[in-house]
This record gives C-alpha cells, structure tokens and sequence, in this order.
DNA sequence: ATGAAAGCGCTAACAG
DNA sequence: CTGTTAGCGCTTTCAT
C-alpha cells in the first residue's frame, strides 16, 4: 500500500541508512542527497511507518487513557484536557473506559501494555494499590489523575477532595440548613472516602448530628443513580433540606428525580455538586457546586506523565513521584439558594 | 522491561515458532509443549508485543476515531458506543478532536496513517470530498459517522437530518408559531445544509414566509455560538417566537441566553434541539429535540468499519459502500411549549 | 558523508 | 509436530 524506506532509498539511489538520517533531522547528510531524497518522498507520498520506528526504539509516542465513563462529562473535559497537550507534544491517545468495572480495567492496562503504551494515565482506579505497584515497578509510566490511591508512590494530580466538600457543605450551614444529606460514589475509591469525611466534617465542626441514614454510597455515579439516591432519601421520615453530591452528575440526578415529583430546588431542597462541569450552568436549577478542574486535571497529567516518559531518557535520575494537589474553589449559582446579586459568601 | 517469544521459547526449550503457534490457537503443537510453554508464560508474566505482531501482520487492530470536539456531549456519546463495540471487538481506538480546525484534521490523519490504523471513523468531516476520496482510494478503510459527504463512494452512518429538521419546524408550527428561527453550523458542512433545508421546506410547505435573518450558520458549535447567535437573534426588530436548533448543544447556548436576559422558555421562546443528547432532559427548560442516536451511530460506525475490515481479509470481494440513514424521532419534552400530560402531536 | 549489517519481537512458509 | 529461515520497516553502530 505505501511506500517503505526502501522504495525511497533505491529511488533515491542512497541507502536506507541515510535516507533515515534524513528524516531525524538530517544531520550527516550531504545537501545533494537531503534535497534528492526529500524529491522522493514528495514523489512516492511516503510516510514513514510509526509501529515499525516504534519496534526498533522501543517507544510508541502513544499514550494510554484510561476513564471510568465517558459519558461523564467530567471525563469528557479532562479527555479533552489531555488530548490537547498530547497531540501538541506529538503523542496520541489511546482512549479506554472501564465503565467501572474492575475486571475490564485489568483487560484495558493489559492491552495497552501489549501496545507498548509509553505510558498510562488512570482517570478511573480500582485497580488494588497491589495491582498499581506491580505495574509502576514493571517500569510502567503512570499518573493518577483525578482519583488517587493513598500510600502508593506514583505521580497523581487531583483536587483536594477533603476540602472541596467541607466548603460545600460549609456554604449549605451558612443557608441555615441543619438537616444536610450527602450522595456520593462508593467507599473503595478515596476520593468519596475524602468527600465523604468532608461533609462529616464540616457537619461535626458546626456542632451538627450527623445521620448514618443521610450518606448515601451509590456504586454508580451516573446520573440516574443519582437519582435513584434522592427518592432513597425523600422517602426518610426526617427530610434532609440540603444535598451535597459528591460529583455534578450525582447532582444531575437529584436535579431529575426533584423535577419528576415537582419537588423545587433550591426552594425546597437545596443542592451542591463537585466538578463544575460546564452543563451545571444552564441546568434546572443552575448548579451551585466545587471547582474539579477537569480540564486542568488532564492536561496536567498529561504533562506529568511525558515529563517522566522523556526525564528517563535523559537522567537516569529517577525523580521523585510528585503530588499535585489543586485547590477547589466554590462556584455559586443557584442551586444552594443563593440568587444573584445576594450570594452568601 | 518485559519477556519477549525468544525468552520464552528458550526456556521452554523448543523454538520461536513454537511458542509463536502456541499463542495463535496452539494447533500443531503438542499437548506436552502446550503446557510446558503455559508454564514458562506465566511464570514470565510474558505478554506479547502487539506492535512487533502488527508489524508482522500488517494489521494494528487499532482503529481511529477522530470528532471534532469531546467537549460536545454528542460526540461523547458517539464515541461511547464504538469504544464500547470495538473493545468488545479485540480493537483498541485512538481517538483525536480536530476542533473544527481543518489543518488539525489532516495532521490527525497523517498520524493516525504512520501507526498504521486499520481503519477511520470520522465523526467530523471538513476534509474537501477529494482529500476523502484519496484516501479511501489509498486503500483506507473509512466510514463517515454523523456527517457525509454527498455523492462519495463511502460507508456511513447518520441520521436523516432534513427529515429530523422538518419534524421539529412541523412541531413548532402545530404550537402555532409563525416566526421561526434557525441556529446552526457552517453550510460547509452537508449535515447543516439539510437541516436548514428541513427547516426551509417545513416553513415553505405550510405556507410561512421565510425571513433570511431568522437564519444563523454559526462557525462553531459550542454553547457559547448558540448563545451568541441567539443574542443577535433577539435583536432583530421583528422577534421571532421560536427556535429550531440544529444541534443541542446550541440549544443549550439559546437557554443560556435567555437565563442572562430572563426570557423564558417556553413561554416567550419555544425551542427545540437535534441530537437528544442526555443532558437535555435536566436543561433549564427540559429540551424537546430530535433523536440523533449519537451512541447508536457511533455503535453501528464501528460494525461497519470492522466488517469492512475483515471482510478484506476473507472474500476479495469488494463490498459495496453501504449507506445507512436512521430515522429521526422527535422526543417531546419543555421547551417547544407541550407539558407533560397534554403534548402536541 | 555514506553503506552494510545487525537487531527490535513477531509471523509464516518450508523443510524435516 | 517442530525447528529454521526469512522477512515486516525502521534505527543504529561500525566501518569506510
């Protein structure tokens, strides 16, 4: 179908080797040769062949990313985050999502590996600390984005959960709300074990109760189970006046299941997300929720993750796992209960 | 960094070629060295190159999808589904976004071609019917997802977006609205030119008059475009009382619009989107709008360019381009001035 | 500056 | 059934 190296060097009447030369950067070749064989692959429509460079030097260019849901539009703004650096540093995307399933992660990292991913950024982790060392001491490139395992030593970029939730929760008591449930995602992923201490937190910090019957751990994060957390939670005896969701999604759903039984937010039910994905601004109820920087998440990783693919090429100074933590920030709409121009702050 | 066939065989004492069947269906191998091979692969924690088979092969089992923006939740549904098929399917996506920038576009299928894909699927189509043309001529497994090219000999899949266009302007009239607006993308683009076509003849046919203001090809397709574009809309001296969106996404920047200035949807600007992406059932005003089956579609890409893909291998046969057109469903919700019990049919 | 040759990890005839 | 050999397309010494 295309033309090899070899077509070009025998049209160009040089070797292989220098027509090679000539592509990485043409250092060594004579300026006759150079313009001869750059005539060639005009001619020819050559394009060299990436697999083949990649055999022989060991390195793909290709990255590999891995998301619980793309659906999510969360993990579609930290995607897009990444896929824009990568490309503009010359790398592309090997995309995978998990769907939250633990044994289709495994499957994923094992394929990307047969690939000879130069390195993996895991949006989406489940895998046991066990699993993510053995692959880090493979020599696996890896950062964590977004979600993190506690106590393992690996690059990861993420927000400070902990203090993103104390802030929503803050905001809701500041409203007067004393009755606060929360809807997060499940137990085994620190980021709603940090969210959820957050909210138990601020709650205790106020001299609030809090009720076991209040936290709900959903398995899914999507929007319908969101929803399905809410009408959990309407139907307590005590009704709580505020919901914080640990991710917009989350949130989304409180919003649907709200709008399916007339229930009013903020009026009635006041609401908080995490994330701050673009959608929140125009949803039922404008969303009031924490900064996730999604975006920002993967184009770090990103970053990261070629810092140390290309660092271990020069130094062979093994640099120490680096820990970026952002700081959340509260974004007000409407949802809390808050109106414009009077926003608590 | 990991074992490779040799170190397997040689430990295994028996030789490549061996190992190499034993890993490919293990036919013609005996049960002896089978286990014995099994044994040493896990002891290894062998995995197999897939570059180095790909070169070998000449097949990467890797498929390209390039859309031309994650950030939209259309394409996220999209490519939800062909990652979801071709997972399934032994393949593995590269996925890139163009941005709707054209030189992008050409760079991402230069890319995509020296790591040696399998096959493309563009889920945005700026390339001049020629580049396309070219390529496929190259010998390039293509399928057009969502947008086509008219008149080029490829597989596709979309939606019959002039009838869709007609379905939602014909609603909008059955609410008795004469003034009926247009918002959508470059003319650039065949799928915009159908559905403003739909709009046209839906107006024409029940004997409105067109008014050219009234229609808006926006560059971009992003929330803030619909916003913009509706801003100008709401200037004009004459208002018109209803929106025709050709993409939801763009539906969403009409809400947004109005949030900012407090005109309500549905009760002073009826709205309805195309595409039906998730998000709008929890819009500010939950959006009527066209099925598009962007998970579907995306689905459906993925079938083809796989058969096609294999199809090549088996039967030299060169199969016909198929063409496949998915019938538009108009899902009522807000927006377009129906409530929930009495609808408009 | 250039060419020859070895090798990256795997598959595929082809003998035996 | 099994080993040998010759590539796949490219990079990289190592001579020249």
């Amino acid at each position: 179908m295309g033309a090899t190296i070899n077509d070009v060097a025998r049209m160009a009447g040089v070797s292989k080797g220098t027509v090679s030369k000539h592509l990485n950067g043409g250092r060594h070749v004579s300026a006759a040769n150079r313009t001869k064989i750059a005539a060639v692959i005009e001619k020819l429509g050559y394009e060299p062949n990436r697999i083949a460079q990649g055999l022989s030097l060991k390195r793909s260019h290709t990255i590999g990313l891995i998301v619980a849901n793309i659906g999510n539009p969360f993990y579609a703004e930290l995607i897009r985050g990444a896929e824009d650096l990568a490309s503009s540093l010359g790398y592309t995307l090997l995309l995978a999502s998990t769907d939250g399933e633990p044994k289709r992660e495994s499957s994923i990292v094992k394929a990307m590996r047969q690939r000879q991913v130069d390195g993996i950024i895991f949006a989406s982790v489940r895998l046991t600390d066990h699993e993510v060392i053995a692959l880090v001491r493979d020599g696996m490139n890896v950062v964590l984005a977004s979600r993190h395992l506690p106590d393992v030593d690996v690059d990861m970029v993420l927000v400070d959960s902990e203090l993103g939730a104390k802030m929503a929760v803050e905001h809701l008591i500041k409203h007067g709300h004393q009755r606060i449930a929360y809807i997060g995602g499940p137990l085994s992923i620190a980021q709603f074990q940090e969210r959820a201490k957050g909210w138990r937190d601020a709650l205790e910090a106020a001299g609030l109760p809090v009720f076991e019957e209040y936290a709900i751990h959903s398995e899914l994060l999507n929007v319908d189970a969101g929803a399905s957390a809410t009408e959990m939670l309407l139907q307590l005896p005590e009704l709580p006046t505020a919901i914080f969701a640990a991710t917009d999604n989350l949130a989304f759903g409180v919003l649907k299941a709200c709008n399916k039984i007339d229930r009013r937010v903020p009026e009635q039910l006041a609401l908080i997300g995490f994330d701050n994905v673009s959608f929140g601004e125009i949803a039922l109820s404008p969303l009031t929720t924490i900064d996730g920087f999604g975006q920002e998440i993967g184009q770090r990783a990103m970053r990261m993750l070629v810092d140390r693919i290309e660092g271990q090429l020069d130094r062979a100074a093994k640099h120490q796992p680096a820990r970026m933590i952002l700081q959340p920030k509260l974004c007000i709409r409407r949802s809390c209960g808050c109106s414009p121009g009077k926003e608590i702050s």
